[in-house]
DNA sequence: ATATAGTGTGTATTTTTTACACTAAGTAAT
DNA sequence: ATTACTTAGTGTAAAAAATACACACTATAT
């Protein structure tokens, strides 16, 4: 195919928020950059778009080579395009968000070459970050808060099988207040898109919870109409 | 400043779907192309990102230059970017929406030159559009339908002031179901954002209607709060 | 046996949503 | 001025949803 259309000195890039939960606390993964400009600041891994990749794609491609990880649901948000963003020439991004569950289990893959390092860090606590990230970062938060009232990605971030103070506390990090047990539970369980399980939590030095599974087939039938939180 | 970025042979573009409302019918605004590829066809308009504006200064400026409209409520909804979109090379367009009264008294302005002609068409019957333009033009209206639940935009499609009636009118053809006047009327005064003005609709051959206009002031005050329909 | 820590449950109250129909006001025609 | 016509404007009762709130149960550890 060729090339008629005119030529423009710009560069499309996407960068991922990637809220990471580990039972505890909301992290997000950011790299160490080895590189001018901002050498040793952190910021959000991103990359560039490559000539035959859909944005999705790209996106998943991004993702994978810096955590290994693969099939995380991830989605755009918004498109940062400020002729200045980067102060070498004109790069507008289109910021991806994607949630996962932090096994302690098994570790991230090792980080592609323009990075000395990457880590999980607490949302709470956030070093300076490089370019316009802060801005893409607080877009993003505001983003899965809105969300997570209306769709089901909470389940994203917890184990396949969960208990349901579990998932109240991933409400209610995400939406930054407390919620009432029994409300929670009443309201959770009438969307009928959770499964019990015949089977208790392990390893607990008190009364085992149960565990549940997010249902999908449920879910997918409930289509159209709307969850809110 | 020198650009020091690798060189992709990519092209960034803004596409508009331009939500019209003339006091009865939803309307978007489309282009007949008048050059390959897609000569002849219908289209969005649409525009390539200068190198020094921001997103949204493009968007404003190729909305300028289409319709001579200024200060109009848009917003970036969604990144089109599959590799084929474009018969012609990697074109990556970011698609926004714009919600426009229609004044049946000043008409749009001449488009530029790519285009034959421009026109208001009802979105009950759209021709065939170019592109992967019908899919841009779905995601918006999904978009706007979502949206009007939750922010006041609906008074952009209406002039300055208008009556509760005209205000129903148009979620109803939005949201594209009957809804009940009472219920309505108690709702959308209850959110506090509307002001009634000491005046009444003119020119109608039945009792006139009292006129309101929409109070950025309060609904200043109400941010962080929710609206729900 | 006992202490401990989190699980799991019900009800009464308030608020919100829904369904529903007639009178009032102005205009136009006679 | 009477009448016919068209839309404006209003209230209430019933149902559904959201909220506030506290204690007994169960598994484990000592």
């Amino acid at each position: 195919m060729e090339q008629i259309l005119p030529h423009l000195d710009s560069v499309f890039s996407i960068d991922c928020v990637l809220f990471g939960f580990d039972g505890k606390e909301l992290k997000i993964l950011l790299i160490e950059r080895n590189e001018e400009p901002f050498k040793d600041w952190w910021a959000l891994p991103g990359n560039i778009v490559g000539p035959d990749e859909s944005l999705d794609q790209s996106a998943s491609r991004i993702l994978y080579e810096l955590t290994g990880l693969r099939g995380i649901y991830m989605e755009q948000y918004y498109a940062f395009g400020d002729p200045h963003r980067h102060p070498q020439g004109r790069v507008i991004t289109l910021a991806y968000y994607a949630l996962i569950r932090l096994g302690g289990d098994k570790d991230l893959r090792p980080i592609s070459t323009y990075a000395k390092r990457a880590n999980w860090l607490p949302i709470t606590d956030l070093p300076k970050l490089a370019f316009d990230h802060q801005k893409i970062y607080d877009k993003g938060l505001e983003k899965i808060k809105r969300r997570i009232k209306h769709q089901p990605i909470a389940f994203e971030l917890l184990p396949e099988k969960f208990t349901l103070t579990q998932l109240q506390h991933v409400y209610e990090l995400v939406l930054g207040k407390k919620l009432d047990k029994r409300n929670f539970r009443k309201k959770i369980v009438s969307f009928g898109v959770l499964k019990e399980l015949d089977e208790k939590q392990k390893g607990v030095s008190y009364r085992a919870a149960t565990l549940y599974r997010f249902d999908k087939r449920k879910y997918a039938k409930l289509f159209g109409k709307e969850i809110s939180f």
